[in-house]
DNA sequence: CCTAATGTATATAGTAACTATATAGTCAAG
DNA sequence: CTTGACTATATAGTTACTATATACATTAGG
């Protein structure tokens, strides 16, 4: 290795950097990473060393900093300033990271859920003894108005937002027995969303397990009735009685379906065994 | 809660899912998300459950979908389709993840590299046993062309990305001996970047350990002689001899300071006590 | 040495996904 | 009945590229 430097052309800068040769171009004009070279035909030579500072520009170009902070950066630069950058973006980072992880947790309940639904028979009404789960409460919303309903349901995805318990599982409903003998059955107690590993320290959890009797309902609200109908049939058959709530959760909703005839309700009534 | 629905004007619905009102009239304008409602005076009103499709729109937007993507996807929506898309997406959020994971390990890298330099007196030169390290080197560099040394480095930060070894600590360089006695400071023979956490089956890896003399070069590549001399001093009194390597890495350089001048490379001599 | 292929340059326009601004109409409270 | 907070549309601006058109330079092969 001699002294002198070998420098690069765009292309092979561009190369090396894993980007268009363009944004190169731009970045010169912009003044943010210039060759250190430029002959009498205006062709830009790098110095090998400038990919370190290009790293640093991409890295913190990934951490939504925008170029022009970048340059101011760049501008006065020291190890005092730099240390403190990288403090911040430690920061940051952990915050991206945690929301990715969120995102996976989504992508992994939605992934769950669709495959579960692709093998399941819609029209088939089972007993099962249901383990016990962790729910994320809303407030109560029976007999709310309907500006009051939006205010419960803005806090419950604030909530669930704020203290990061979305665990991608589909947002469900609860109704009260006694609702259900009345026919109400649109008239909800609660919204929830299962917790699949609880975090401590807050409130609004109920454990749910015991016998439930599922099964699923094909439309919207408005036939939800028929749908109850079948079930109270399958009880008397099986020698059931109602327990003390419904937990009603979509399958397929506006996301996989273009209309509310095809939308796919999962319907799980607590049940007891009559003696 | 009555059979009637309630709506939500742009505004709330804005709210709810933290975003811009501009940016669903946006949507709307696209047709990517258009309020179910438009009254006569050409007010939006959104349903409640239009929040779901916005958080799977704004999913998918985080993954680097296109609005045109999605919105071929929502008019093209199934079961299937959805599950398809969740299986692709997931295997893009595992790599972003891990990209993410990379990047807050290089600034992890970068907050020690600066806090221990902060601390340090670069005129101190010291002995010290290093403990065992795993190095993940380049191929050799010993007298070859310019040419073949920019392709070198091109390949080694290539196998770094492409292995994900990048550990994000500083890119030094390895120098024998022999060169050294030579005073051919600068005949380098390999490159080299530390893998605090070693994986298995990769060749070029070298264990480092023993003694070794530590100090700091202030200023450029041009007065490094005058550092060595410093050095060669130094193992005089303390009654040491060269080793088989000489490690050099960059403390500050174009990152944090503005000219060569200021730039520091931590120097560490591979040496044996004289007996 | 000529030529074709490949490389380099500048200038300009286009792109995605917002975001801001200007202007004007609507609604609800006091 | 007015004031302040909302709603709408239309248009222009923004960021960080990206593509295209045109022209000049360098290099490899015959």
């Amino acid at each position: 290795m001699s002294k002198k430097e070998k420098y690069l052309t765009s292309g092979e800068f561009a190369q090396l950097c894993k980007v268009n040769k363009q944004t190169l171009f731009y970045y010169d004009q912009i003044g943010l990473l210039s060759p250190i070279i430029k002959n009498e035909k205006g062709y830009r030579f790098y110095s090998i060393h400038q990919i370190e500072l290009f790293n640093v520009i991409d890295l913190l170009k990934d951490l939504d900093m925008s170029l022009k902070d970048i340059q101011h950066y760049m501008n006065n630069k020291s190890p005092e300033r730099f240390l403190e950058l990288m403090h911040q973006k430690k920061e940051e980072i952990v915050i991206k990271r945690q929301e990715i992880e969120m995102k996976e947790k989504l992508i992994d309940a939605k992934i769950e859920l669709m495959e579960d639904a692709a093998q399941t028979d819609f029209d088939q009404i089972t007993l099962t003894q249901l383990p016990e789960a962790t729910l994320y409460l809303s407030r109560n919303i029976e007999n709310i108005s309907n500006d009051e309903f939006v205010k419960v349901v803005s806090d419950f995805i604030d909530e669930l937002y704020i203290s990061k318990l979305d665990s991608g599982y589909p947002i469900g409903v609860i109704t009260k027995r006694e609702h259900i003998l009345k026919g109400e059955y649109t008239n909800y107690s609660y919204l929830y969303m299962e917790q699949p590993t609880p975090k401590q320290g807050y409130p609004y959890f109920q454990a749910v397990k015991g016998y439930f009797l599922s099964g699923y309902h094909i439309g919207g609200v408005a036939t939800v009735n028929q749908t109850y109908k079948r079930f109270f049939k399958e009880m008397d058959r099986l020698n059931l009685v109602l327990g003390e709530y419904v937990f009603e959760e979509f399958v397929y909703d506006s996301i996989v379906k273009n209309n509310e005839e095809e939308y796919v309700t999962k319907i799980m009534l607590h049940v007891y065994k009559k003696d």
